[in-house]
DNA sequence: TAAGAATCGATAAAAAAATATCGATAAAGA
DNA sequence: TCTTTATCGATATTTTTTTATCGATTCTTA
């Protein structure tokens, strides 16, 4: 309540992505104008759930009888999400899973640009897809040469928390892990977790 | 409110996964007893949250003084989650990431067995980690067979819909995505999305 | 130009979730 | 044995989130 961005709700931020996703679909198929009821209806939302949201985050309000304007409904998400600004990221850990998100196609949509993956192996050092791939040594350099932001964490279990902490050490405080186990950070640091296993479970349960 | 399970709020479900997590990490370091105020401090939560979750669950109240046995918590969440069910799962799509996932560790512990891979091209076809990778023609087949639940998408996105349609016409009715696209799906088909760049760019805003 | 239909936004109500409080319990140590 | 302390579980309160209702707006069309 203190600024703007703390008034609009948790569960509002983390349903926008999935809007994003939805809105830049039909802008593909060349769509202009959208109704609540109708992305309420595509998504598995209440209606008045996405007015609410949308009221939240459009420059410009929804016009009775078309609905909003999707084109502009994706600026402002963007905007709002910050996906404006660039991001640099890198990759730690370059496996099978390593090597596949360092081509993965949909980071650039969101501001976010990876630069290079680093591995302990001197086998796994070179390139992919364009990317360099680095010893780990070189980490603190890019990091602060480059000013990463973020780190993907994708080595296995056994490793996960030695590269957490070679990670931190040089300078990054904010790690997505894939790796499915519990990591002490210190204080400051943001961590979450990716687990594959665990998203498909809920799939099966839900 | 109709029966036990929908009693349990969707929040707290959604925390299960990582309780589990953080206490295997324990269990692995030989503790035996864990108290809500320590699993608090280490998760991030508060000691009542964790302590109101842990009830709904757990077949054993946590001794005074003690805190909760670990070794059972973690049978009754796995128990509460059905990973003791076995389900079988396909990847579509073997490309890197795929592929990366075909031969990814961590699901066994979740209850999800990962039979094998498809996709379009015959180049693609073969082996990794194991396990087969088979044509598309064959999906109808091993789905059937192999009773398969679940279904992870890791095509291109722009290949991303029509295999969606060819996976429920196969007879799957759960797909976890992972491209960046907006998929329509027939009423009663779950779908969830597996969004890199989104996680990520949560990571840094949040 | 006026009636009608579809949609929005705002306010209000309901439901869900998180948090606070407090007595009860069981182990530890005097 | 008795007191102290750490911890739990239950009830109550507050906060957050979702859903419902309704008047206002604006386009369409007769």
């Amino acid at each position: 309540m203190v600024n703007a961005e703390s008034a609009v709700s948790k569960a509002t931020v983390s349903r926008m992505p999935a809007y994003l996703r939805y809105l830049k679909g039909e802008a593909g198929k060349g769509v202009e104008y959208v109704s609540s009821a109708a992305i309420a209806k595509d998504m598995g939302l209440s209606a008045v759930c996405v007015r609410k949201d949308l009221a939240l985050v459009s420059s410009r309000p929804g016009k009775p009888r078309f609905g909003f304007e999707v084109r502009l409904l994706i600026e402002d998400i963007e905007k709002f999400l910050g996906y404006h600004r660039w991001t640099n990221a890198v990759i730690v850990g370059a496996g099978g899973l390593g090597r596949a998100i360092l081509s993965y196609e949909g980071f650039d949509n969101y501001g976010i640009h990876v630069i290079a993956a680093f591995d302990n192996s001197p086998a796994k050092v070179g390139a992919v897809g364009g990317k360099p791939i680095y010893p780990m040594e070189r980490l603190g350099d890019v990091v602060k040469r480059s000013d990463v932001k973020v780190c993907i964490l994708t080595v296995p279990r056994s490793a996960a928390q030695e590269a957490c902490d070679q990670v931190i050490s040089a300078g990054i405080n904010a790690i997505l892990s894939f790796a499915p186990v519990h990591l002490r950070v210190p204080e400051g640091v943001k961590i979450k977790y990716e687990d594959l296993a665990v998203s498909l479970a809920e799939l099966c349960g839900a």
